[in-house]
DNA sequence: GTATTGCATATTGTCAACAATTGGCAAAGA
DNA sequence: TCTTTGCCAATTGTTGACAATATGCAATAC
């Protein structure tokens, strides 16, 4: 048997190696929850899913029990299972638990980072620095996301990485229905160069703290710039 | 009709309220997993386990599906689910988001303790302390989980507890192999009274870094009585 | 006119059967 | 003796069917 290397695996072939219907399903539903075409509360009916989907409702059940325990969708009994709602209240307790989180990723990063890594970090905030003057917000946030990415990713933790992303997926429920709100970024990046700051200085302390404020800080301007539950658009 | 007080509602209705049968083995076969009757690794065979509970192979695959997402079990496609192994890199990444979790917690706790919540956990390290002058490991135990659940379910964010529990789960996994190691609980209690005093303080800075060193110890009080993988005796 | 009861429909919960894949074992070949 | 090939049993993946439960509507009683 030729030796094949790794890189040759197509990328097809490793996700039927990784992936049952259950679990292909399960990402597509996900990608439906989170592109809020359901909307809060809204919900799912398992055959019509299948349906849609081409397949037996079977691997829609088995989906519906991972998203569950994820937080996505709730599950009553004999009814059906709904799109999760973020009440306000919750919305809060996510962004709390994403703040120490987050801080924790600083800390923990703080005491490993390498100097390419603090480099990138440099970069993405001076991109951002750039696009915030401009007043772009399509360039602004996926390079904000690609800060707190980098920084997650940047602690090689992967429970630390999973549960973040698994909040900051549930928090997209909250705010699902537009809200893009962009409000104040110019305070946002100004708080990033407070964590690399800390990180450039090795300093654990300083590095949890910048980034449980950063988070908390962007819960405010979310919460601030208020939406009840259902629509005002 | 005659309203009925919520009192009336008997356990039993409430559980089959909320639990359809994959919720109820979901339930069964995680106390399988975590009361270690499967070590880490070993094989979960569907049949086998819906003959033992007594039911069909579709809520056991859907049981899994959930134990899954909440990292217990591994699952291969087309080989079976296996009970998650922890790597002590694993260990020491869970232990590290504990920290963090729990560093949060007591931060959040501080900014809201009720003179009743201080009191209890007073009350808790007073019998703590008792059962560690007395070396009574079979109490000290469950005081001192009684101590770290009273926090993290003290801050009113289940979000928060359920993300912490969920990680004390998979250590449990880790250290299922016996391992009741009860080593240095003396100055685990040293700790406790710096996070409650912290707590009396109402400083969040000091509470998280309490809580947050105390696990980090804890997690250095396991790692050191070393346990390469599979047993030894 | 309002509330309640009973039925028809739709949807979920569970199961057992079928299809597909894997791993092990024995036989054949080098 | 070691490797390879081809089968067989076991297990997983998926499906469609059946049973149980909830929802909506109409008819009835008050």
């Amino acid at each position: 048997m030729i030796e094949r290397s790794p890189m040759e695996t197509s990328e097809a072939l490793d996700v039927l190696r990784t992936s049952s219907l259950s679990k292909v399903v399960q990402a597509e539903i996900e990608k439906i929850i989170l592109s809020g075409t359901f909307g809060p509360g809204e919900k799912l009916n398992e055959k019509t899913l299948a349906d849609q989907l081409g397949v037996s409702r079977g691997p829609v059940r088995e989906a519906f029990q991972g998203l569950h325990a994820r937080g996505l969708v709730e599950m009553i009994p004999n009814r059906g299972v709904f799109v999760q709602k973020i009440s306000r209240h919750d919305a809060v307790a996510i962004y709390d638990v994403r703040a120490g989180l987050f801080g924790t990723a600083c800390r923990l990063l703080a005491e490993r980072i390498t100097s390419d890594q603090a480099a990138e970090l440099h970069a993405l905030i001076a991109q951002m620095d750039v696009a915030g003057k401009r007043r772009d917000l399509d360039a602004y946030f996926p390079l904000n996301i690609a800060f707190h990415t980098a920084i997650v990713t940047g602690t090689d933790n992967r429970i630390l990485a999973e549960t973040y992303f698994g909040l900051v997926s549930r928090l997209q429920l909250f705010r699902a229905r537009g809200l893009v709100h962009g409000g104040g970024f110019e305070s946002s990046n100004i708080e990033h160069r407070a964590i690399v700051a800390a990180l450039d200085a090795r300093d654990p302390h300083a590095a949890f703290e910048a980034g449980f404020a950063h988070v908390q800080a962007g819960k405010a301007r979310i919460l601030a710039s208020g939406d009840p539950p259902p629509g005002r658009t």
